[in-house]
RNA sequence: GCGAUUGUGGCGAAGUGGUUAACGCAUCGGAUUGUGGUUCCGACAUUCGUGGGUUCGAUUCCCAUCAGUCGCCCCA
């Protein structure tokens, strides 16, 4: 048996790669707009970054992580998400101290989590994300989604829904966290082993839950609205304010919890709404972080981000049967026939290229019919026929697929001739 | 981690406990001895994911394993 790729992962080839340049071209376009600049972190990370950054009450931290020893005996890990590292960095390079603040940066590659793969997950997969490091206000709350909705809208879905909710800052929350507590507490042998275990850790998970979703407990469970403090509930009302002013469309839904521990005050997700999408819907999430910064070891800095999967971008767009604009074919084909010619296309064909066209030719020792084939097959614009006939003459047919047409040129006033042709 | 389902040429896809493994697409060659996208003809799987078992004999039955797909948990 020969080897095989690992598990979840894939090989992006030629003729789908092209999707995801284009996807990653114009999320850095739109980075440029938004003033997001790019930083590249490792992919690898010491694995206590990650206990710190992600939590390791999390699922990620307790059963997904790709974590090893190098031969030093550290303990590293392939990174499961990108907010940590990103600001490990900003701590570790003191962006902090930068001129230009708020301090907001961009990645995009592969993210790494040990689950079963399914539609839309897999072990090795690419994130887009953004952070905005050093700003409280609620209108960079507003940029950042923004941001993630442009690039959709850009790339051309249409189908899509944006939820977002308030965490609160810690007050509320321990506030909400008691009243829920208290909620569930009476009738906890009504629900699933796994919420009956989050009623302690994490009771803001019960509203999350799939299986008890329908229990009336918690469609009459507190919600963590009517709970916020003073301040919590005006930076939401403003954020809520900016997204309208920017006419992006949202619905609050306030069971909306983020997995990672790190989140407070906005949280959001984009989902898809087409047809025939798998049972992920996701295809963005994020919120903001005030307090992570100190976590791994910086001054009190407020943040916000999101992170977007390019997979699930790709899914979206087929599902709503989105063409990407791709365009693919060669100015030139040159086609030989006999020996002479042959080696005469070497030089030929560097020179095509020299003066800045695409051009290809058959390695394959193919009959002329074939060369044709070829030629079509690549969309060439135009095929140069060149014979040991021609040679001896100092001429070369030049024939435009489009519409047939094939005209004699002086074979050293070529590419003269071509450049001309191709204005 | 749990469950369902699938695994035959480059791709799609029939098929049967018995020795020549349909067909379609693609590819290559020819009809058209130097001109593509149409047509016609021809070529193209010591082999049916891998390992083991049952059997005189297995691609077909059984077991294991790996992988794909889908779902649960959770997430991007």
């Amino acid at each position: 048996m020969s080897i095989q790729i690992p598990r979840g992962t894939q090989d992006i080839l030629p003729g789908e790669v092209e999707k995801w340049q284009l996807i990653e071209e114009a999320a850095r376009k739109l980075c440029e707009k938004f003033q997001y600049r790019e930083i590249r972190t490792p992919i690898f990370e010491h694995t206590e970054l990650f206990l710190r950054g992600v939590g390791d009450t999390t699922d990620i931290v307790q059963k997904e992580m790709y974590t090893f020893q190098d031969r030093g005996g550290r303990d590293l890990t392939l990174r499961p998400e990108g907010t940590a590292a990103t600001v490990r960095s900003f701590v570790e390079k003191k962006m902090f101290g930068d001129a230009q603040q708020p301090v907001k940066l961009y990645y995009m590659g592969p993210m790494f989590r040990y689950e079963r793969p399914q539609a839309g997950r897999y072990r090795q997969f690419v994130q887009f994300g953004i952070e905005a490091l050093g700003s409280a206000d609620p209108a960079i709350d507003a940029e950042v989604i923004s941001l993630a909705m442009s690039l959709y809208k850009d790339l051309g879905l249409e189908k899509l829904k944006l939820v977002i909710n308030s965490l609160g800052d810690k007050e509320s929350r321990s506030a909400h966290r008691q009243a829920l507590i208290e909620h569930f507490e009476p009738r906890i042998e009504e629900f699933c082993g796994d919420c009956q275990g989050r009623l302690e850790k994490n009771p803001m998970r019960i509203l999350d839950c799939k299986k008890d979703s329908d229990h009336e407990l918690i469609k009459s469970a507190p919600s963590i609205l009517d709970y916020l403090s003073e301040e919590s509930s005006s930076y939401f009302e403003k954020v809520k304010q900016y997204l309208t002013m920017l006419d992006i469309p949202f619905e609050v839904d306030q069971n909306l919890v983020r997995g990672l521990d790190y989140y407070n005050h906005t949280a959001f997700e984009i989902m898809s709404n087409a047809e025939g999408f798998g049972a992920i819907t996701t295809l963005c999430g994020g919120g903001r972080y005030n307090g992570l910064v100190e976590e791994i070891g910086g001054p009190e800095t407020p943040g916000i981000g999101f992170a977007l999967s390019i997979e699930r971008l790709l899914a979206a767009l087929d599902a709503e049967k989105v063409e990407l604009p791709l365009t693919r074919g060669i100015d030139c084909y040159v086609a030989a026939l006999g020996d002479e010619a042959k080696d005469y296309t070497v030089g030929l064909l560097g020179k095509l290229r020299k003066a800045g066209f695409s051009a290809e030719r058959d390695y394959l020792n193919r009959k002329i019919k074939a060369q044709f084939k070829a030629a079509d097959r690549l969309n060439a614009k135009y095929v140069a026929v060149l014979g040991d006939d021609e040679l001896s003459g100092n001429k070369i047919n030049l024939k435009s697929l489009a519409d047939g047409e094939q005209i004699e040129i002086q074979l050293d006033e070529f590419i003269e001739k071509f450049t001309e042709l191709c204005k």
